[in-house]
DNA sequence: TGTACATCAGTGAACGCGCGTTCACTGATGTAC
DNA sequence: TGTACATCAGTGAACGCGCGTTCACTGATGTAC
């Protein structure tokens, strides 16, 4: 009987230690911390949880043995994000390439879209939701480290709304312009409901090809 | 010279002691609490970073002085969000009473909704960004209790959209489901260029305008 | 083919910090007599 | 009008916890000879 105790598990539990890697693979330990520190940031939402001893737990190793990966919690966090934006870029490409028809590929830009943040709300929320409000330092990193990729993005859903306006499909007169409004609502559609529950919301569905018909101004029912 | 470092400010800084209330006012200090928490809230954009030993070095009192008043951290910030959230309605009621011409009304009350977002990002992010991943419990109670303020602001922009539509100034046939949508773009509007600085967008009071106008499909110009 | 050794890939204990919470306490002040 | 006392409005030290970080260390393993 002596110290087992049925409801006594401890608060935190790790995982049976992670086997070492063999002498020149070190870095593949890189890829576990990242992991780990992804489905933390999921499971929780909040980039505060994401802490070092929480992921040497969750990948099975000692706290110190992250030190030679990242200089710091904030640059693990950095590359999650990046790498997710990179994922949600290429998720976007590949939308992009799989529709020749201008409505269908900006539908199917902005379905993509929708899905990843709907499915994978924590991630979302830290990609989109970062605000520094006092740290310009660590705001001038992650701007010059996302930008490009934002930009990237950007530039893909306003070629298709450019072509939905060659095509005759919307009305729209400045595709930039439009991919900022059309952006504006799917971030709503994305986080408003997820947040506000005790609402009961339109169908989704409706909601969405609303979002996207009358933000990109097109002429034709995306239906 | 000894032991006196003129760099060596302390990390944290408490104020000076606050006065102690007389007998019989102790429910004063509840005030200066939700007071401190929401300067922190607002500082910080955190949820995580308004601690009660925080709070008491910001309103000059011992850390376990706030148990009398709240049970709990969470207590605290919901209060917070239920006193902020009151706030703003009574901005959007205000808003609303100001104006009798309904698309006046509609972008008084839009106007008022974004200024507050914007003006206050930390506040905001907590009163429309919280996703409570895994605690149900807090969801529940969070949601009973800004439940009938959500309600209540949204029916305020029901009937400013309705009012529209009455007037021959809308083209939308669900007022409800076009306030939803009109949500989503405004919540975005305030939100997006916060966290993504690294996209020049286009001007601010044209997005405003625009997200409004498509949103609840005005059919007059909103300028 | 052996063997010594340098290096790699980590470990484990310990530190100081801020946190929430406990517990015994301390003055001031209103009130009963 | 005085005075004892109960209560109010807190305080201050201490606790255990999880955190990031340090530091000396430990095995396994590739490599030079």
């Amino acid at each position: 009987m002596a110290n087992v105790s049925v409801e006594g598990a401890p608060a935190v539990q790790s995982r049976p230690p992670r086997p070492r890697n063999r002498r020149g693979e070190g870095s593949l330990l890189r890829e576990d911390i990242l992991a780990a520190a992804t489905a933390i940031l999921e499971r929780t939402g909040s980039e505060e949880a994401v802490t070092l001893r929480g992921i040497a737990r969750e990948v099975g190793i000692a706290a110190p043995s992250i030190a030679p990966h990242f200089s710091d919690r904030t640059a693990i966090i950095d590359a999650v994000v990046a790498r997710e934006l990179t994922a949600l870029l290429d998720m976007l490409r590949q939308a992009a390439a799989s529709e020749s028809d201008p409505v269908k590929r900006l539908l199917a830009l902005c379905r993509t879209y929708v899905s990843y943040g709907q499915s994978r709300p924590g991630r979302y929320g830290v990609l989109v939701g970062r605000h520094f409000v006092d740290d310009w330092q660590a705001q001038g990193r992650v701007m010059a480290e996302t930008g490009p990729l934002m930009t990237a993005a950007i530039k893909l859903v306003t070629e298709a709304i450019q072509a939905c306006i060659d095509a005759g499909a919307s009305a729209s007169t400045d595709a930039f312009a439009d991919t900022a409004v059309l952006w504006f609502s799917l971030h709503g559609l994305i986080t408003v409901p997820q947040a506000i529950t005790s609402v009961d919301w339109p169908d989704h569905e409706w909601l969405f090809l609303t979002c996207v018909t009358r933000s990109a101004q097109l002429t034709v029912p995306g239906a």
